[in-house]
DNA sequence: AATAATTTTTAGATTTACCTAAAACTATTA
DNA sequence: TAATAGTTTTAGGTAAATCTAAAAATTATT
């Protein structure tokens, strides 16, 4: 269908649309696939002739419709690779990110249906992220980042925003892991960072690891 | 590690060496891939460089011990992930060699390790064919081709030496598959086809499908 | 509005893997 | 052994995806 190189680009345009409003950069693009503004130029082209994507001269792009569910359906398979690997795989979920990266390419409906079904028709990936279903459909998940949650509130860790190793290891380490529940004792005014309550312990998160922590907050009682 | 594509030549060029006696010829290479003879010639250049393979210009060419590990992992890996697809994700034995053309250059040790074990270390893939282990050794099975078994001889089925889907649709209707055992009535001198009893009914077999079909003889009564 | 800074695009090259057509080599056989 | 058939290699070219350096367009700043 596509080529490896062409659905990266649909995926990390896709990514960068969900968080960054308005059109979408070249350099943005260029930075996310740690490729050059000119080869990315040249991609942008190629996706244009195919109407994957709006694209004007110096005022970036947008995925078409079709785009769009091309970008889903290698999300879609990213994510229940995902699944697969620490689920039935016994890979912790630090670990398997480059691999779903490989695994995402791989061309075949009916693998990704039969995946799909073996792995129970799971709703999030390890991470915490939706699963879109067959047709492109996923409940985005009403989060807050950590960051942004004021004093006295309590929540569930529902996701992350970064799926870096180093990243999640230190998370592992704070035991601030999905489903886990915290409560908010407040922000440190000179650094930014968070104090707040998890496992019947307080502990202080930098801010730069709150931005990246999805919490789902409680119903205010 | 290698690419794609270097795989590729890796693996044919492997299991032509299998099959026919001496060096490996350029042009059985070309036909293995579906590409030409100047192609191949480029690419035999490249992986003697990298000291894959010997090569002598005219001469053919054999692997090195380097360039037989390469192939041996990459088939390993195809052979397990037809496992998988088989046992866990319940394609037939028909479906699941193009799927694996394409798992089997997905890069990683850990993965296939992992795989291995989720599996249960198994010994042969769906169509028989030995799996190797971590260190690429595995017992090549002691087999005979069904057009070369006497009259009289009982065996049992053990493999296929040929993947392709239509081939295995058409066994599965005459009721060839692995583990079941046969009797050699007799060849039929006029077209080189084959009467054998398979599941108490008599049945007659082209020389064209007989050729394709392993068997392990009984030992003699 | 003019200039400076930034972003994006064009131009021209490189690498990988492939192609066709022609030349060179090897094997066969008359 | 000379001609011919068959195989393999060389020569020259194409397409995809990338790069650097320079030009063009846009945005920000006096």
């Amino acid at each position: 269908m596509h080529s490896f190189t062409e659905e990266n680009y649909l995926k990390v345009i896709y990514h960068i649309s969900q968080t960054e409003p308005g059109t979408v950069q070249t350099n943005a693009i260029a930075n996310g696939l740690n490729t050059k503004a000119a080869s990315v130029t040249d991609m942008l082209k190629k996706l244009s002739d195919k109407q994957l994507i709006d694209y004007i001269k110096y005022q970036g792009v947008t995925l078409t419709e079709k785009g769009k569910a091309a970008a889903i359906k290698v999300i879609r398979k990213h994510r229940l690779w995902e699944v697969f690997l620490v689920d039935k795989l016994k890979f912790r979920w630090d670990e398997v990110h480059d691999i779903a990266e490989e695994l995402e390419h791989i061309n075949s409906s009916i693998l990704v249906e039969r995946l799909d079904d073996f792995l129970g028709f799971p709703k999030r990936d390890p991470h915490g992220d939706p699963i879109p279903d067959q047709h492109g459909n996923f409940e985005p998940s009403a989060h807050i980042h950590l960051h942004e949650i004021a004093k006295g509130k309590t929540g569930i860790i529902i996701g992350v925003s970064e799926h870096s190793s180093p990243f999640l290891i230190h998370l592992e380490k704070l035991g601030l892991t999905i489903g886990v529940a915290i409560a908010i004792h407040g922000i440190t005014a000179y650094d930014g960072s968070v104090e707040l309550m998890v496992n019947a312990q307080k502990i202080n998160v930098s801010r730069k690891v709150a931005q990246h922590i999805l919490v789902k907050l409680e119903e205010t009682e």
